[in-house]
DNA sequence: TTGATTGCAAAGAATTTGCACTGGG
DNA sequence: CCCAGTGCAAATTCTTTGCAATCAA
């Protein structure tokens, strides 16, 4: 994750894209949680462009865009292998887990109704450890 | 699904609230589309009443309501047992099965994580059958 | 140099809210 | 009769876009 991926994708490294890769090393972020931290950094990034590099590094397959269900985007970086999210609605902390078994069983309920995969997502709402 | 549930909720009986009811029980369904089927049947219904209704209903656990990444919510009537969803990008068709395998995965999961869950949602993305 | 990139402000899309009017019980 | 319910328009929230200035290659 740094400046040669930003080229593999066609794009010109600058440091709004830098700044922003950086910063997605954290976890899971919104485009507001992106924009007030490169503000906290110094670096004044408008929001717009949070949006575009976020845009950008979605369709390029560096990052990957989540809906948990409150109204906005939530980015994180797209570290190979797919997985699923436990969201917590108190904290908002995400935890990621695999689990292949269930990995299975949708890869085979697609089949079963000859339906064409190209993405699933599985999420489990709820209360943190921390926030039970 | 008819005005008794309307009634247990806390709501008066309208004719907003009934045809609403009614409406969904063709499926899944946006508040714009929903709005729009009103209106096809000759209630003029406004959309901020669709909105207030479908999330009055859903408070009152009538409706479901979800979001499947394309930036609007989508109501269903809350059939009783959850389910999950094969959701079309072509058509927007939407296919719903249970798979009590992936539901047992899941609650291992939360367990094993500390995870309170009190709500879960597995989107299979893709195309259907008639939109391969 | 020069087209890609950015910032800002304005535009959009989905949803919510304020308020006066209407209607169900 | 009376307050819940509704319509309409304005307000919010999140995200996208137009355009002139700026910067990487």
């Amino acid at each position: 994750m740094n400046s040669t991926d930003i080229k593999n994708a066609g794009l010109k490294v600058t440091t709004p894209r830098m700044r922003i890769l950086q910063i997605l090393q954290e976890g899971h972020l919104t485009a507001e949680e992106i924009y007030k931290e490169l503000a906290a950094q110094g670096s004044e990034v408008g929001l717009a462009t949070v949006y575009r590099v976020l845009t950008q590094f979605e369709n390029a397959g560096l990052v990957i865009k989540h809906n948990f269900g409150d109204g906005r985007a939530v980015y994180e970086l797209a570290k190979g292998e797919h997985h699923d999210h436990l969201v917590c609605i108190k904290c908002g902390k995400v935890e990621e887990f695999i689990d292949d078994v269930i990995e299975q069983r949708q890869a085979q309920i697609a089949k079963e109704k000859n339906f064409k995969m190209t993405d699933h997502s599985l999420h489990i709402i709820g209360f943190c450890a921390s926030c039970s």
